[in-house]
DNA sequence: GATGTAAATTATAATGATTCTAAACTAGAG
DNA sequence: CTCTAGTTTAGAATCATTATAATTTACATC
C-alpha cells in the first residue's frame, strides 16, 4: 500500500508537478499489485466514481499523456477506436479478449524468444510485440 | 494483368454488384504484384489522382468495409490514429516502419513459429501476430 | 507568510477519422 | 422495359482526441 509521498516523489523526480490530481491518478493507476490495462474513458469513469471533486476530461489526457511520456505508463494498440495504455511498461505481449475487449498480459515464458531473422540496411528494431486475439468457444 | 471480368467475377460470387466504384478500386488494390497496405485516406488520394470521376469518401469507406467483410481486405492496428487495410488476409507479422510509417510483411520464415503456451479456459485463439516496429539507425 | 511566475487545470472549441442519413441513382431480375 | 433492392452520394452526426485561452495552483524567492 503505497502513500502519497511515494507519488510526489516519482512526480517530482521527472520533473512533474504533485498537484492532487496526478496524485489521485497515481494511487489509482500504480497503488495495485497487477498490471491494469485501460482507456481513457475506462479510467475517467473510474475517477468520477471514485472522488467527488472532478477532474477534468482534458486534464486525464494531458495526465496519462505526461506519464506516457515519462515512461510510466505505455501505449497498446489494439485497434483504432481508442488507444489503451499499461501500466506495466516493459516490452511485453498480451492476449486481447475480443469478447470482453480486454488485454490481458503474456508471460515472455508463455510465449518464447522471437528472433526476427530479416535484417533492413539502415533500420533497427525498436521494439517486437505479439498479439494474440482470444474469443470464447464454439 | 487482371482484366475487369476477374473482378466482376469476384464481386458477383461474393454477392456484391459490380459498379463502376467497385471495380475501379478492385484494380487499384489487388491488379499488383505485391502486398498493398494503405489507409483510406491514401486509398482516397490515390483514386482522386487516377480517375476523374471522382468516388465519394462515403464509397471508399463503403467498399472497404464490403471488401474487408468478403475477406478481400484485412485491418491492421498500428495506433489509434487511424485503420491501416492490408491486401495480404492471411494471418501475418509485420514491420513497422515509425520514420516512414509504414507496414512491410514478414514471412513466417522471418519470424519462426510461435507457440502460445498459457491457455485460458473457455477461450480459443483466432489469431497470432507479431508487430515488430523498426526505425531508422543512429 | 506574502509575491511573482511558470506550470497545470479547466471548460470549451476545434479537429479529424469514421459512421450515419436520406435522397438520388443503377444493376439486373423478371 | 419496369421495378426494386442495392448502391452511391453529399452532407450531417458522432466520438476520440487535441488545441485554446482563461483561471488557478505550485513553489521559489523574498
Ligand atoms: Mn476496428
Ligand atoms: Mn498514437
Ligand atoms: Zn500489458
Ligand atoms: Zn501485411
Amino acid at each position: 500500500m503505497n502513500n502519497n509521498s511515494v507519488f510526489i516523489n516519482k512526480l517530482r523526480s521527472s520533473g512533474l508537478r504533485p498537484t492532487k490530481q496526478r496524485i489521485k491518478i497515481c494511487k489509482l493507476l500504480f497503488d495495485r499489485k497487477n498490471t491494469f490495462h485501460f482507456t481513457i474513458n475506462h479510467l475517467n469513469n473510474i475517477l468520477k466514481n471514485k472522488y467527488v471533486e472532478k477532474i477534468s476530461l482534458a486534464t486525464v489526457y494531458n495526465t496519462v499523456h505526461a506519464f506516457k511520456k515519462m515512461g510510466y505508463l505505455k501505449e497498446i494498440s489494439i485497434n483504432s477506436d481508442k488507444s489503451y495504455y499499461d501500466t506495466n511498461v516493459t516490452n511485453h505481449h498480451h492476449f486481447f479478449d475480443e469478447n470482453k475487449r480486454e488485454l490481458i498480459d503474456l508471460d515472455d515464458k508463455d510465449v518464447g524468444k522471437i528472433n526476427i531473422k530479416k535484417v533492413l540496411p539502415g533500420k533497427k528494431i525498436n521494439s517486437i510485440e505479439v498479439l494474440v486475439k482470444i474469443a470464447n468457444n464454439n
